[in-house]
DNA sequence: TATCCGCGTTAGCATGGGCTAATTCCGCAG
DNA sequence: CTGCGGAATTAGCCCATGCTAACGCGGATA
């Protein structure tokens, strides 16, 4: 028999993947259930189509449930990081789209973008190594050390900080995205934090201001010590 | 009961719809059998697809067979058209792709650009009135007299004409675009008609240069009197 | 007139990707 | 040990999109 090679890779598979990713990337459980909320599915969706992932080796499930890329999962799911987060610059850069609505955009392009077309994209940007919001683009990316990288959540009371990255689930947030826009709470910016209230909420300086954020906000900015 | 509204079309169905506005478009016969070739699938799946455009209100067919956009199918098509002939340009001039390849990345894209993106892009390049092989950009061709274009394949020997436009099958000919392309048979050059031969070949004078074309390429090109 | 070609439909089937309802399974708290 | 909550699976269904094989029909041609 002829070996037919990989089956192309449908949008919705993509996504999967993608997710896996990117619950992987914040040390987020990666279950069945986790990937139905994200995705929007019920969740014996997620187990039929995890299990045609599995068939066709993108994927493998351990005992505990526990859901891996395999290494050619995870290749796809790269380079699929890598349009989506090019992507959103080009928008961005190059047709003066807003930064908080480039993600949706780029969550429908990434699917019909080509390997050619995303390398001259990367070219004519001159290789960013994040997206607009802070993520690494693969390929692109230094070897930073990552672990120097935590949630704002868990900074200390003096602390002054440099915001480095939303959260992946922020991006999927139109209302939150509008939120860190309007208060300039994006990448690069620094900031000191002046106390932290027994709910959680945070006092932060910012530019001279003084900036309150909930802990809801503050779990899904990523910042690293100034 | 809530009316739901119109259910988003898929990418298949959108396809089915362009491909129906671009024959009709050419004035060729839009009947099942053209469309089962043009969209590379069996007749008994045009069918079925067909029953469903029609249940939902985009087509509808006569007693003869023939397919007719109704009026809400003809505005998705032309908005598709639209999508589709601006991000050839669009990839032309910002990313330096080649006039021969755009056709195949912007059918993909075509389905996943928004209304938003696309006017966005359509300033960007200052509203052009067709796409980089001729064809009209619906809401940007000014109303010229389509009907003194006419194909090459009907010009008369001694006749001088202008390249305007190619034809709609030819754009999903890989290997007839980079021909047309290599040789300058694109919109905008004129040329002399010096001699048809009995099979149908066409002897050119462009730029100076003697080219000779056969049949298939000469109905692929749509001119007008110079 | 007999035949055949082009065309369309019918029947029957597969796969991907969705859903709900009901069940099972596992671990933890009481 | 009992029970409960979260997680996963099973069963059963739906639709869109594709296929082949077989049949029917109408017009052109031998």
């Amino acid at each position: 028999m002829a070996e037919l090679g990989p089956m192309p890779l449908t949008s919705t598979t993509e996504d999967y993947l993608l997710a896996i990713y990117g619950m992987r990337a914040e040390a987020e459980p990666v279950i069945n259930a986790r990937l139905a909320e994200r995705l929007h599915v019920a969740a014996p969706t997620v187990s039929a189509t995890l299990d045609r992932l599995a068939r066709d080796g993108h994927i493998w499930i351990d005992e505990r449930r526990q859901i891996y890329l395999t290494l050619g999962g995870e290749r796809v799911a790269e380079r699929l990081a890598r349009r989506h987060r090019l992507i959103e610059h080009w928008l961005i850069r190059t047709l003066g789209m807003g930064w908080a609505e480039v993600h949706e955009e780029a969550d429908r392009l990434e699917h019909s973008v080509s390997e050619e077309l995303t390398e001259r994209i990367s070219e004519s940007l001159g290789h960013p190594a994040t997206c607009p919001h802070g993520l690494p683009i693969p390929g692109n990316y230094p070897e930073t050390d990552v672990a120097q990288f935590f949630s704002l959540s868990h900074a200390e009371p003096g602390q002054e900080v440099r915001i480095v990255r939303l959260s992946e689930p922020a991006e999927d947030d139109g209302e939150l995205l509008r939120y860190f826009e309007e208060k300039q709470l994006v990448p690069g910016h620094t900031m000191t934090v002046r106390e932290i209230t027994p709910s959680g909420s945070m006092v932060l300086m910012l530019d001279g201001e003084t900036v309150v954020v909930d802990e809801r906000v503050a779990t899904n900015l990523w910042v690293m010590a100034a």
